[in-house]
DNA sequence: AATGGGACCTGCGCGC
DNA sequence: TGCGCGCAGGTCCCAT
């Protein structure tokens, strides 16, 4: 699934390949993809329009296109975008771009959303959003947790507590630190809340460095895989032996979202 | 505040 | 072989 590390891949390869480009045309082909303006309006604004400045936030990208419009890309659960010459199967919104290729939003289930909007800051989605686990500051990270009963996986997928993280880093992250995913998040002690936090920093780190994880649909803008998934521990390896301890990764439904852990090593 | 469910979607793998 | 079903997960929304 599209996370941080995938998000913020894609974010760099867009600033390499389309900044000051221009958008001669907008290819619609499926509509459901764009939220809150009608196809004519967004092929009508965008058109003409060179890309500029360009932004992540948590798992949103964001795009500028003039002093006060912003294109606003979520890639959800199937989505991704690649720069091509030819039109790929799964294209649902494509930019015809000044350079004579395609930028398209590939979405396999068309769960992703495209937004146009003059103040990005503005949305609500970005209001909410808590702080980037790459930036944030130890200290502030462990405020964090003060209060929260909740289990500690779905508080980390929680796009209000903590930014980008989803189903895969979070598993990925919890195996790491040593921490079970049920285990409410309020009863855990300083130095684990510290080791959770280095964790998360390490594995966001080396995952942007390997491009991201291609377990799904996602790839990188030029189409090809990345490379983190041959580094995952827990993730889709249910029955297959902990790579700390060697005994069977379990897979449980943790608040409805399948999740897979060592129940060894993680107490 | 926390939790559980449904909705949005398509493709895949399962059982019969 | 083929069909129906459940599942996969990011986000929002509603109910308890």
């Amino acid at each position: 699934m599209p996370e941080l590390p995938e998000v913020e891949t894609v974010k760099r390869q867009l600033e390499r390949a389309i900044l000051s480009v221009k958008v001669n045309n907008v290819v619609i082909n499926d509509a459901r993809l764009i939220k809150g303006i009608s196809a004519k309006m967004f092929t009508e604004r965008i058109t003409g329009c060179s890309f500029g400045k360009i932004i992540r936030r948590g798992k949103v990208l964001i795009i500028q296109l003039k002093k006060n419009l912003f294109l606003i890309i979520h890639l959800r659960i199937s989505g991704w975008l690649m720069l091509s010459k030819t039109q790929e199967q799964y294209a649902r919104v494509l930019f015809k771009l000044s350079n004579g290729t395609f930028l398209q939003f590939c979405d396999q289930r068309v769960l992703g959303e495209i937004k146009l909007v003059d103040d990005y800051k503005k949305l609500s989605i970005i209001e909410r959003m808590g702080p980037e686990p790459l930036s944030v500051t130890e200290d502030r990270f462990i405020a964090l947790f003060t209060g929260k009963k909740t289990k500690i996986k779905p508080l980390l997928m929680d796009q209000t507590f903590l930014a980008g993280i989803g189903n895969m880093y979070a598993q990925e992250a919890l195996f790491c630190a040593g921490i079970h995913p049920e285990k409410s998040a309020v009863t855990l002690r300083t130095p684990t809340i510290k080791k959770l936090y280095q964790c998360l920093k390490k594995i966001l780190t080396q995952a942007i460095k390997e491009k991201g994880s291609s377990v799904d649909t996602y790839r990188q803008l030029d189409g090809d895989q990345g490379c983190y998934k041959s580094y995952l521990n827990v993730y889709q390896r249910k029955g297959e032996p902990c790579t700390r301890c060697k005994k069977p990764i379990v897979r449980k439904a943790i608040a409805g979202r399948g999740t897979y852990f060592c129940p060894h090593c993680q107490n």
